[in-house]
DNA sequence: CACGTGACAACTC
DNA sequence: AGAGTTGCCACGT
């Protein structure tokens, strides 16, 4: 499945996000500056339009501070906790995850220009 | 810490 | 065809 500009934009979030491996986890804003040409808030729209039994692995994506971003569904973010520990990613210290042992480092070059993904490396600072 | 600001695709009538 | 509705952000000041 290439991701080029006809693509539409969600198909091309979900492309990337289905790259998190298990027990990793990545932000809204890494995920729209690997994208490209999306905003963080667009990934969140995204996730939020991610229909029920998709393959796509909403749950690894949550916001900046490491934390689940609540919503107007108080369930989903819950379920999301539940689903990111049978992965093995926990919630330390007020909530928030340690970004240092299950940050997504992120496709591979190779991935990326062979899904028509531009390899710009700004997203890097993401990874603090 | 509390704001304000930037910036929208997909769906349903 | 077009308007209206609906959603899980990040960052600066």
């Amino acid at each position: 499945m290439t991701a080029d500009a006809a693509t539409p934009t969600y198909e091309r979030i979900y492309t990337v996000v289905r790259q998190i491996p298990a027990g990793k986890v990545a932000s809204y804003g890494q995920v729209a500056a690997i994208v490209g040409g999306v905003t963080p808030r667009m990934v969140g729209y995204a996730m939020a339009a991610v229909p029920e039994g998709s393959d796509v692995p909403w749950q690894r994506v949550i916001n900046s501070q490491g934390k689940v971003s609540p919503r107007a569904d108080h369930l989903g973010s819950e379920v999301q906790r539940m689903r990111l520990a049978d992965e093995g990613v926990y919630f330390v210290r007020n909530g928030a995850v340690d970004w240092s042992q299950v940050r997504w480092p992120g496709p591979e070059i190779d991935w990326l220009i062979a899904h028509g993904y531009a390899p710009l490396m700004s997203w890097t600072d993401e990874l603090r």
